[in-house]
DNA sequence: GCCAACGTTGGC
DNA sequence: GCCAACGTTGGC
């Protein structure tokens, strides 16, 4: 899952979101509001179930890497946020009765020793394959098993 | 339903 | 700031 770590306005409202971030939420929770691409939404409604394993990524910022790990704690239910019309996220084509955009709420688990880069993920033909790599802009993707442990490796995890 | 124009993402 | 890759929109 990606998410910028800076500071950017959009809408008048702060999109920053990082691992830190997440962290320091009240029980290092959060939900994952904002996904407005149907890809992406898709994973979200269907594919994530609790105790998913989660790669925060850091995009759109000076050092682009996977920073950490989190965990799904709530699997996919409707973005509230499409619903508010003074909020950026506001979808006039969602509503309650038949919502559009959908979320999971994330737990914080632990930070990596050290964010590892993409410029990094690129250089291992282990992850070739990997979406992260082969297609970029994609908000939310799946990992594959053999993708996520290689990445713990690097981590120094393993 | 096609597809050109336009908008967004996001690394560099 | 540039621009490639994609997604969305809307005229026909």
């Amino acid at each position: 899952m990606k998410a910028e770590p800076e500071s950017r306005i959009v809408k008048g409202v702060d999109v920053k979101f990082s691992i830190d971030d997440l962290r320091e939420m009240e029980g290092a929770t959060s939900h994952w509001d904002g996904v407005r691409n149907y890809e992406a939404r898709n994973i979200l409604r269907d594919k994530m179930q609790v105790g998913d394993q989660v790669l925060f990524y850091h995009s759109n910022c000076k050092a682009p890497g996977i920073a950490g790990l989190a965990t799904v704690v709530r699997s996919g239910y409707p973005d509230h946020t499409a619903f508010d019309p003074a909020h950026p996220y506001f979808d006039p084509k969602s509503d309650c009765a038949s919502p559009k955009w959908f979320m999971v709420d994330v737990r914080f688990v632990r930070k990596f020793p050290r964010v590892i880069s993409l410029a990094e993920l690129k250089q291992h033909d282990q992850l070739r394959d990997m979406a992260l790599v082969k297609r970029g802009r994609l908000s939310v993707q799946p990992v594959r098993k053999a993708e996520y442990d290689f990445i713990l490796s690097l981590a120094g995890e393993q």
